[in-house]
DNA sequence: CATACTGTAATAAAATATGTTACAAATTTA
DNA sequence: TAAATTTGTAACATATTTTATTACAGTATG
């Protein structure tokens, strides 16, 4: 999965904000976002191994913040979620004999680089929490 | 295709400039990158339509820069092929009932916006020239 | 012990991207 | 003027990736 995560992610993290002291269900989560209830567990199953949300199985479980949303940044959910952004590669080898095919690929890795250490900044301002309150 | 046009297009933007005074075939380019020549020539529509290049019909045709390489800069070429970079949205219609599923898109929308703001600008300061002479 | 959850695997369906074939139209050159 | 070569484009086929569904074992609650 790539496209999706991080909105997926997001959705539920702002809604686990907005009900700090509540196990919200999968099932609740996934009510919001018109999603199969799957899907948003295993999003939270990949923010669990990011030791950033808690969940507690069992009959009113559920799952809740574990940590300070003033503190996690738009960064740290694109990292876990997404990696880097870019404008994609040259799929197939290129011709190693002709000297733009054998380095492009080269090239654009670099260029990507810089664009997401731009967006990397921008996303590292913004908490969880100023997200979700924007709502 | 949203995937592969940028790195498609930029591909054939470069082996354009080096050989200035040539009009390329679309199997001479594909070879280069180990693509089917009918992608390449989509691609080469595109940047028609865009008056970044012109081509000969018939044979020895191809296809030639129209544009001064140190004038076309990687954001056109971005907006041509790429439109705009985000981490997605919310794919099905989320719940209008839940002030967050409501306002979802919307909130992302505008910090995706705020990206390519920032990369824009990245790619506005590089022109074809710049990329090409890497090589 | 019935109920309501999570966790996860397996599978299916849908969407998107990439590749191929085919051929008309254009142009060159012999 | 005929053969060769190339673009332009449509139609179709395949591959890949995303998203959705089903199923069920395991766990906590009351």
């Amino acid at each position: 999965m790539i496209s999706g995560k991080f909105a997926i992610t997001i959705h539920i993290l702002t809604l686990l904000h907005k009900f700090p002291n509540d196990y919200l269900s999968s099932e609740f989560i996934a009510g919001s976002m018109n999603l199969n209830p799957v899907l948003v567990r295993k999003e939270i199953a990949n923010l669990k191994a990011h030791h950033i949300v808690e969940s507690k199985e069992g009959k009113n479980g559920g799952t809740k913040l574990a940590v300070n949303a003033a503190e996690l940044t738009l960064k740290q959910i694109f990292e876990m979620t997404f990696e880097t952004i870019g404008l994609g590669f040259a799929k197939n080898q290129p011709n190693p004999d002709c000297p733009v095919g054998k380095n492009i690929n080269q090239h654009l890795e670099n260029l990507y680089s810089e664009m997401n250490q731009k967006v990397g900044a921008q996303l590292e301002g913004i908490s969880l929490e100023d997200f979700s309150n924007q709502f």
